[in-house]
DNA sequence: TCTGGGGTCCTTTGACCC
DNA sequence: TCTGGGGTCAAAGGACCC
């Protein structure tokens, strides 16, 4: 029971080396070898390692070919999406019937609110047998009073971790830890406060929030503050509305042919156009991306009169977008997205509005965590 | 050896309107 | 009439996340 009104008690559950796990257990003969997630092709890059590749050094988003050689012995696997996309519902199926408040993030994570129960950390120790039972996925698990100590908490000890952490208790415990360890503190920002002389989360806390609005803008500076004292104010929000869909590519080869560029752009429209009606959806806002081989991008969008999803007006539009801009250098990747989905879809003939369409959970939810 | 694909959100700029 | 302030929308870019 909180002490506080305003007390909650946030866990974040992410499951230890997603796409991998889902591939061991199918293929058990895999447990305990260096596996690996990538796509093929040359420009492929990892999307996850198992814990015995990372020791090599083989992470996330590496380029496949970097990893190969790191760990020319790991067994590289294309990855199943859609096998994926299953086990992930079964996996929520679970999740959800632990409490009622859930934000999915992700295929494989989740934030539970789970304010309203009793023995909270009772109930994730059972969330966590039960989808051991039911998937033979392990899971990690950080609970705080908010989401943010929560996401770190779930890192902290992984694989199979179980962190309960006060807000104080995590100010203390990641003093010394660089700020990109914070959610939300990417790359870029590290850079830039490590010009300020700031290395750690602790330096970021002493670090007067009037100069980091200075330097970051009055908003995300005091966002920075907020995020090195670990008292993040986020809900959990049940379901959000989607808000734009795409699809793109990167070339195995950079292409100059604006007769080829032009054939890749619209069969992608048509194919985005597919997937976007079968779900009812439609936006007014087209939009085309360019990479080009400097690895610089440039997008242009056009706003159209009424909502569509319609392969062949979003390729018009799209291919239109495309000979305005007309790519001066070999292009590498090219995207096509359809944005503001809006109240008026003239999509489907259900429900207009588009709160997240529901997929129906194929698993049952009659095995449910005891209530207690 | 460069750097995927799916997204979200924020900021800035300019146009337009009141 | 001039100037400025605000609000909203669209476009573009960028940071970040899984």
């Amino acid at each position: 029971v909180p002490a506080n009104p305003g007390d909650r008690t946030i866990a974040h559950l992410d499951v230890d080396a997603f796409y991998v796990s889902v591939e061991c257990c199918r293929r058990p003969e895999l447990l305990g070898e260096a596996v690996v997630v990538a796509g093929s092709g040359p420009r492929a890059v990892v999307t996850t390692a198992s814990y015995e590749a990372r020791r090599y050094g083989v992470g996330s988003a590496m380029p496949a070919a970097k990893a190969r050689r790191l760990c020319p012995q790991a067994i590289f696997l294309a990855p199943d999406f859609a096998l994926y996309q299953q086990v992930s519902r079964q996996l929520m199926a679970l999740v959800r019937a632990a409490t009622t408040r859930v934000e999915v993030v992700g295929l494989d994570e989740a934030y539970l609110d789970l304010t309203e129960l009793s023995f909270p950390h009772a109930a994730m120790r059972r969330l966590v047998a039960v989808i051991a039972e039911r998937t033979g996925l392990t899971c990690s698990v950080g609970i705080g009073p908010n989401k943010q100590v929560a996401k770190v908490a779930s890192d902290a000890e992984k694989p199979a971790g179980f962190v309960v952490l006060t807000r104080a208790q995590a100010c203390v415990r990641f003093a010394q830890a660089p700020p990109e360890l914070i959610p939300g503190i990417g790359p870029k920002t590290a850079t830039r406060l490590r010009e300020l002389g700031v290395r750690t989360i602790e330096d970021l806390a002493q670090t007067p929030v009037e100069l980091l609005g200075e330097r970051f803008g009055t908003n995300a500076g005091r966002g920075l503050a907020r995020m090195a004292r670990f008292d993040h104010d986020g809900e959990v929000s049940d379901e959000r509305a989607v808000v734009s869909a795409s699809r793109e590519r990167t070339f195995d080869h950079d292409l100059s042919d604006p007769a080829e560029l032009e054939r890749a752009l619209a069969n992608m429209a048509r194919e985005l156009c597919g997937s976007l009606s079968k779900q009812g959806r439609s936006g007014r806002t087209v939009s085309i991306k360019v990479r080009l081989d400097d690895f610089s991008t440039v997008t242009r969008a056009r706003t159209v009169s009424r909502p569509t999803s319609d392969g062949e007006v979003v390729a018009d539009v799209a291919l239109g977008l495309l000979r305005d801009y007309r790519p001066s250098r070999p292009v590498r990747l090219l995207g096509v997205r359809v944005a503001g989905f809006g109240a008026d879809a003239a999509g489907s003939a259900g429900a207009a509005a588009t709160p997240e369409r529901s997929v129906p959970a194929t698993i049952a939810t009659d095995q449910l965590l005891l209530p207690l």
